[in-house]
Order: C-alpha cells, then structure tokens, then sequence
DNA sequence: GTCTATAAGTGGATAGAC
DNA sequence: GTCTATCCACTTATAGAC
C-alpha cells in the first residue's frame, strides 16, 4: 500500500468522521502513518486531498446504491431495499453529514460531488416512486431521501441509531407497501 | 444593549451560521463589536458562549412549535401547519445543523438543550399523528421529524431552497391530510 | 467592566537536503 | 518520494493596568 493510496483511505475515513473544516493535516499524518513530505508531494493542498476524498466516498455509495437498485425488479422492491437497508445511523451518511460544513460549502468542487450524488439517487427512486402511482410523485422522491437524511441527524442528536430506523418504517408504512 | 447582550447575540448568529467548531472567539468580537475583556469578562471560555448561545436557539424554536401548534384544534391542522410553515430551507435548522459539529459531539451540555427539543417536538406530534389514525403511528412521528431535517440537507446540499418545500409536500400527501 | 499585551499551541503550508 | 526544519497567521486563552 503505497503512501498515496494510505493517505486517500485516512482522509476519507476522517472527512466521513469530523467533516472537512475539523480535519486538520496533522491528523491525516498521524492516521496514514505517512510523512509530512510526501503529504505535500502528493497533494497541492487541503482542499486537494478533501476533494479526493469526497470524490472517492461519493463512488463508492454511488456503486452502492446502484447495486441495491439494480438487485430489484419492481418499484415497490426498490423502494423498501431502499428504506430497509442497515445504516450506520450514529456515524451519519457520509456525504450528508458535509451539509453544514464551512469548508464544503464555500468550495464548490468539495460540494459537486455530493450534489451529483442526490441528483443520481433521485434519477433512480424517481421511476420506482411513480411505479407505486401515488400523488406528487417529486414530493414523495424528495421525502425519502429527506427521511433518510433526517434519520441520520435525529439519530445522532438523540444518540439513539433507532430513530432512524424508525423514519424509515414509518414513511413504508405511509407508502403502503410495508406488507 | 450591554455587551453580554451583543456578545449572546452574535454568538447565536454564529452558531447557526458557521456550528461551534467554525466559530472563533475573534469572529464573536468582531461580529459583536465588543473588545476581548469583556468577553472573558462575561464568558469563562468557549464552550461557555457556545452553551448559552444553542440554549437560547432552542429556547427561540421551542416557544415557536409551540405557538404553531396551540395555534390549531384538530391533529390534522397542527400536522399541516407544521409540514407548511415557511422554513429558511438554505440556511439550515438552528439546531439540527448542528448534529455533525465535533465540538457538539464532544460536549454533552452543548447536546442537551437539542436533544431536548427533539422530544419536545415529538410529545407535540404524537397526539397529532396518532388523531390521523395512521398505521405506526412511532415511525410516523419520527418521520415527520426526518424529513424536515433532512429536507433542510438536501436543500442545502443542491443549493435548491424548494427541495425542503417538495418533501414537506410529498410526506403531507402520504399522510392524506392535504387537502 | 473594559482595555491592551502577551503567550503556548495548532493550522496550513514552504524550503531544501537526501 | 520522503525527510526535517522553518514560517506566519490564527486559536484560545491569561495577566495586569485602567
């Protein structure tokens, strides 16, 4: 494992972790084991190594969530794997968790990844959701990947991984597909 | 307005701007106009400001909710109104932005006057939900309190204002209470 | 109560040797 | 490619005068 691919992999376990402002250099040093000369050889800056790594957790939940869609043959289907699939509810999604983060939001090449990434999963939930006919299907495409998102953040201000749990049960039962 | 008075201001500004970690002891003085003796004077060290300020925001949304929903008779309205009350979807909840906030996190007295008034809301919206007569009327609840969360990420996310406005709409047609 | 001065530590790099 | 040394600004205070 050479020293770049080691400081990719801290620095997205870190980004996912903190978030970009509260992750300084000096962590992803002693993370990666890497020294601060090869940091600098490989990455001009902060907001390089930032990019890397949301670019790099935003194809791997991309891959993910294909994966689980493509694994289903019906809306229905979908949308339950969807809103059953385990979470780490405490952890936080990885890209949702940037939403307030000063550093994201005032760079727009830490944001555009993130960004693609809704606009995907709104592209996949959008035919399973009027598969299912139910009125205002954009209304009910936005709701769930709110529900999910929101999930994330009462269960992390609660400290109860249950809560998001519960969100997700709750809008299946509302959907009127939770058989 | 004395200088504890500005400085408790500016620090809720900030707070709900920038989170705790973001926020720098220099930028309270500056936004507040206030020198450095005073805020010491006043305040015994960061976590100090950072407390009061998150107390007052929750106090400020707590009084709120419930003006909102002793302003309505029957669940359904107390739902509606909740789902459909203007929501400033770019800048974020005062409070749920802050659940990814290492300092938050770090900090149980900052976590506290949150995650009280996540079960404020929800004693609020039980009786509501449970009025509609929905299956899971716990998943309900609770989705009700993700997808205005989550709405306020993915608005943010998408630089979108209406996509908070869409999932408030989208869940309100579930529950068959809008109009 | 408010002011200015000071300070130890960290953040985010750059320089130049090996 | 990796190392150590160095750098300036900023963070989070503390000290002591007014």
């Amino acid at each position: 494992m050479n020293a770049r691919t080691k400081l990719l992999d801290a620095a997205k376990h870190l980004v996912w972790d903190r978030g970009v402002e509260a992750t300084s250099p000096n962590m992803l040093l002693t993370r990666s084991g890497v020294g601060q000369g090869s940091l600098y050889h490989h990455f001009a800056s902060k907001s390089a190594w930032a990019e890397a790594a949301i670019t790099a957790l935003a194809a791997d939940l991309t891959a993910e969530t294909d994966e689980l869609f493509s694994a289903h043959a019906t809306g229905a289907d979908q949308l339950r794997a969807y809103l059953t699939r385990p979470r780490p509810a405490l952890d936080g999604c990885r890209l949702g968790r940037l939403a307030f983060d000063p550093e994201v939001r005032a760079n727009p090449a830490l944001r555009a990844p993130i960004s693609a990434y809704f606009e995907h999963l709104r592209a996949l939930l959008r035919p399973a959701v009027r598969a299912t006919g139910v009125d205002d299907p954009e209304g009910v495409v936005e709701a769930i990947c709110a529900v999910v998102q929101g999930g994330y953040v009462t269960s992390r201000l609660s400290d109860d991984a249950g809560a998001l749990d519960r969100a997700c049960r709750g809008l299946l039962a509302l959907l009127r597909i939770d058989h």
